[in-house]
DNA sequence: CTAGGGTTAG
């Protein structure tokens, strides 16, 4: 057999996934070219061998073969992800000394593994520039995503912008990239102009293009045209399911869980980790356990992102040993597990736990942001730990250089003002670097009912009034403030004006779920005759909780 | 005879 013949069968054989069948045919070669070395190269890296190919690159050169663009594009594209940086420099001189860096494939590979890097983006851009008219479509799309990939989505948009002016035809791949940069700056309308270019050339039959769209509409809070594109699509692929229930995860749990009962494919880590922050948001504890026994099942406890979902869905759920339990289990925390943890200590009303947290967490070497602070002052607030709240607002200022926000400021009011120090709550409102919005003053509001003082409460609903006139329960809170300190005049004024206003406050609505029927009370719901029963049914419902909570579980993960 | 770019969760 000839070398080409031999190497004709090699590609063959790897293009069908017989890596090991052309190994064994590439080791009997008597002697080897260029072509048959990236043959092989390739072959493992197509297949997602990314350490064989790079071995085989390693004993090619080591074998004294010259590498070529077509080898030096395989091998830098079967380096992509971690090793990619340090692969960067070293293969560009290959490729320099090769005579073949300013090759269109050679170049467009090196782009992507300098921008694999945010540091990168700059030479990465470079390259790109100097490719001049050389440039094809996949140096653009291989520059844009370089642009998304590292916080640059607006210098991104504006070269896919020039992109097109220059007359490059609109690809599925630079418009998915675009696609993907709208959806993480939130750009509706630009996200809008775009899907219309998809219908426009026959792109939105493309699953990725399609995918990304789905994406987009979800995060720039569009459900109902992510589903009619997720209803419309003839092929669907997992990442389609993903995308479509964690984008119902952030709005409508319910149908998030609706939609894994729908689904035909084993659902993966990304599917379970939306699925658990559904169950945090609907507080549906035993559904949050099968899940977490889905987990386990198939070894995903090991994720970081999947750690943390538990971590908030117990906390949520109010089972706080079984949050800590996950958190203590983690191999590896961020940010985020630490803020969960503490958020769910707070939640819970364990103060005291949030802070000696807190201390840990600052003694592994983690950087408290505003995140953090915010569940530590509020953990305190709930406490009445009002001191060590109180400290934690001075030393995030004095100590972390953190520039409290809005939310913090609105905390240490909420945290001062229920403690009774409503005198100190009103100076910090004073004194802040913000205008103090209307839950700012409802916070300081709230705290004047509970401590009948009628005088910041009128303070606190006139500045509510100035900013909000037609917010209901500012009225309601501050008639029963007068009424709770005898001012019969002013109680009835406000009363008054409530009725001025000729709106009504809106019902609280409670729901409960059992098997598939959803029913919904709201408070003293007296028209209902069922609602006299409600006490009785509570209670048979509390004793019976456990099992019907798990059943819907059951119908989800009766496959697995 | 050998080479390229895209979409998912907190």
């Amino acid at each position: 057999m000839s070398q080409k013949h031999a190497t004709t069968f090699i590609s063959s054989l790897c293009s069908r996934g017989a890596v090991c069948h052309a190994r064994a045919l590439f080791d009997e070669m008597p002697e080897r070219d260029v072509v048959a070395w990236t043959a092989m190269l390739s072959g493992y890296a197509s297949n997602g061998l990314r350490r064989e190919a790079l071995d085989v690159f390693r004993r090619m050169v080591a074998a004294g073969a010259a590498p070529n663009e077509y080898t030096l594009s395989s091998v830098l594209t079967a380096c992509r992800g971690p090793c990619a940086p340090a692969m960067a420099m070293p293969l560009h001189a290959v490729a320099v000394r090769r005579g073949v860096d300013r090759m269109p494939y050679v170049v467009n590979a090196l782009i992507d593994s300098y921008a694999s890097l945010a540091e990168g983006v700059v030479d990465a851009r470079r390259l790109f520039d100097a490719l001049g008219s050389g440039r094809t479509a996949a140096s653009w799309t291989s520059m844009i995503a370089g642009y998304a990939r590292w916080g640059q989505e607006r210098t991104g948009l504006r070269l896919f912008k020039t992109m097109l002016k220059d007359g490059v035809e609109l690809s599925t791949f630079a418009c998915s990239i675009a696609l993907h940069a709208c959806t993480l700056v939130i750009d509706l309308c630009l996200g809008q102009q775009l899907h219309l270019q998809c219908i426009k050339k026959a792109l939105d039959v493309n699953l990725a293009v399609v995918n990304s769209l789905i994406d987009m509409y979800c995060t720039c809070a569009r459900i109902l045209d992510a589903r009619s594109l997720f209803d419309g699509t003839p092929e669907r692929n997992l990442i389609t399911w993903n995308t479509m229930i964690a984008g119902y995860s952030q709005c409508d749990p319910l149908m998030a869980l609706q939609l894994l009962l729908e689904m035909n494919d084993e659902p993966n880590c990304f599917t379970l980790t939306s699925i658990t922050s559904a169950c945090a948001d609907l507080a549906a504890l035993r559904c949050g356990k099968q899940v977490h026994g889905a987990v386990l099942r198939r070894s995903y406890s090991d994720d970081l992102q999947m750690g943390n979902a538990l971590v908030d869905m117990y906390s949520k759920c109010g089972s706080i040993t079984n949050a800590k339990n996950v958190f203590d289990r983690m191999g590896c925390k961020d940010k985020f597990s630490w803020t969960s943890m503490i958020a769910g200590y707070g939640m819970n009303g364990y103060g005291n736990e949030a802070v000696q947290l807190f201390s840990s967490m600052i003694h592994a070497g983690v950087h408290p942001d505003h995140v953090v602070f915010l569940s530590l002052i509020s953990s305190c607030s709930h406490a009445g730990l009002v001191d060590e709240g109180w400290n934690f607002f001075r030393s995030m200022i004095n100590e972390y250089n953190l520039q409290p926000n809005k939310e913090v400021y609105g905390s240490v009011v909420n945290l001062l003002a229920r403690a009774g120090r409503l005198r100190e709550a009103l100076d910090l409102i004073d004194t802040m670097p913000f205008a103090p919005d209307e839950y700012v003053w409802g916070a300081l509001l709230g705290a004047s009912k509970m401590h009948n003082n009628v005088e910041m409460g009128r303070l606190a609903a006139r500045k509510i009034t100035e900013i909000n006139p037609d917010d209901v329960k500012n009225y309601i809170m501050l008639a029963s403030i007068y009424a709770a300190g005898s001012k019969w005049g002013e109680y009835a004024f406000t009363r008054r004006s409530l009725r001025g206003i000729g709106s009504r406050k809106e019902a609280g609505i409670s729901w409960i779920e059992v098997m598939d029927k959803m029913y919904s009370f709201t408070a003293a719901d007296s028209s209902s005759p069922q609602v006299c029963l409600a006490d009785e049914v509570l209670h048979i419902l509390s004793q019976h909780m456990d099992d019907v909570g798990s059943e819907f579980c059951h119908i989800i993960f009766k496959a697995t």
